[in-house]
DNA sequence: CCGGAAAACATGTATATACATAATAATCGG
DNA sequence: CCGATTATTATGTATATACATGTTTTCCGG
């Protein structure tokens, strides 16, 4: 890669050093010059390339020890984060006022697709739960969703009527570990009619599983008139600093 | 939750300016005190106060202006980090054969669009591709690439009937920040014969800006038949505090 | 040869200072 | 009163310096 003529000094160390580190040219272990070889290389100062090494430091791509030095890590698999969004908050951003509406509760012995759901060996009571949330009047999304009642009881005294499950569940049973999976779908009749769509309108399907340390707590499974919204991801794999 | 009474200096500057900015206390587009007024303020020096504010600008709570001050940014919607995916193993993992084609490949100053898509600030010159990547002879997605000829100026000279502009990128110019834009919609004409589709046919869109420490490097937007192929995103819990 | 004190060493944090850069504010000529 | 020039201001980057903090190495007494 080509380093821009103009960059700064901060900018150019960087950018060689972790040239080195992603290309494989320094291995995991493989322990960097020292910061005064480095400033000397550079012919500035130590604070300059402390200042880059405690970046790369923060951003993980090395380790740092005192009297030993500086060290790459071990590349950690990329995994991929999605914070878990809150509609209304969502909804909110967009300054549209926030309704919401239970549409109905059931509570069953998990058939072979509410296992196949949460990723459950064995039969269990479940409680469904199907919803909308409207933003200034008009559907926003549909959520339906499934709640382990092994793992999370009460959930069989909650009132969804006032309160969305997805807020409830995060203050009663905080996930541990989760999976997304996103697609697109056109709208089914059913669907076109709760969102107040034409039959295979191109749909934004985002389907969550959680789980916490007991077990599966809950699948999700939320459906956005796709052209309307989206999910927007950011990224701080590397060298800048997470949120 | 107390702060450590041995925390450094930085940290607590740090602690406290955030927790201003998340309580709300410091709305968005509020502007903070100035490096010197901080500094008096905590009896320091500005470069104490400065490294800690340059850090919060790295982590996007605040937008810094010079002559004007710093600025709450308004909290962006819940951001989420999905894997940048190679499209070659991906086809792979579905265990069919991988095969690629390049449709054309432009040389242009940035437009308008060019520019949004980029986030560039002004004109500059531009590589544009359009490929397809396919899976055992179907067309698997589209990518339509714009590479940033400013950052990657080797991209004039890539042979990319040989090589996806991903995987060469990546070599190339590694990223250090992404962002991600997922959304739903139906196959235009065009776009239905490329993929061989139905005409509105749900369609999962893709796009994502990546830069590194230079600037911008690249946009990509690659299209899939949402119903046929999905993203997955594995989740790990935030650990709370980002420091 | 062992254990512990001391020295050497690399990084961590903070300071004061200097000059560059970009945006705004003030000024002045026409 | 407009518009171009200049000054001011806040941040951006870099320097040299100082001392603190953990580690590791060295060395020395027993």
């Amino acid at each position: 890669m080509d380093i821009a003529r103009d960059a700064t000094l901060h900018q150019r160390i960087l950018n060689d050093l972790e040239s080195q580190i992603v290309s494989g040219a320094w291995a995991p272990g493989h322990r960097l010059p020292f910061e005064v070889d480095l400033a000397k290389q550079y012919g500035c100062s130590r604070m300059t390339v402390n200042k880059v090494m405690t970046q790369l430091a923060k951003a993980g791509l090395i380790e740092r020890r005192k009297k030993s030095g500086s060290f790459v890590t071990q590349p950690q698999a990329q995994s991929a984060v999605l914070e878990i969004h809150d509609i209304k908050t969502e909804v909110a951003s967009l300054k549209l006022a926030y309704s919401y509406a239970l549409l109905v509760t059931t509570e069953r012995d998990a058939d072979i697709e509410d296992r196949r759901r949460l990723g459950l060996e064995k039969a269990g009571p479940v409680l469904e739960v199907r919803c909308i949330h409207l933003a200034a009047g008009d559907p926003f999304c549909l959520e339906e969703r499934l709640i382990n009642l092994d793992v999370v009881p009460d959930a069989r005294h909650a009132d969804f009527s006032t309160i969305a499950p997805g807020p409830w569940l995060l203050e009663r049973a905080p996930w541990t570990a989760a999976q997304h999976n996103i697609q697109a779908v056109g709208a089914d009749r059913d669907m076109a009619k709760l969102l107040k769509l034409k039959p295979e309108t191109a749909c934004l399907v985002i389907e969550r599983r959680t789980w916490n340390t007991i077990g599966p707590v809950t699948h999700v499974r939320f459906t956005y008139p796709g052209t309307r919204h989206r999910v927007v991801a950011d990224f701080q794999p590397s060298s800048s600093q997470p949120r």
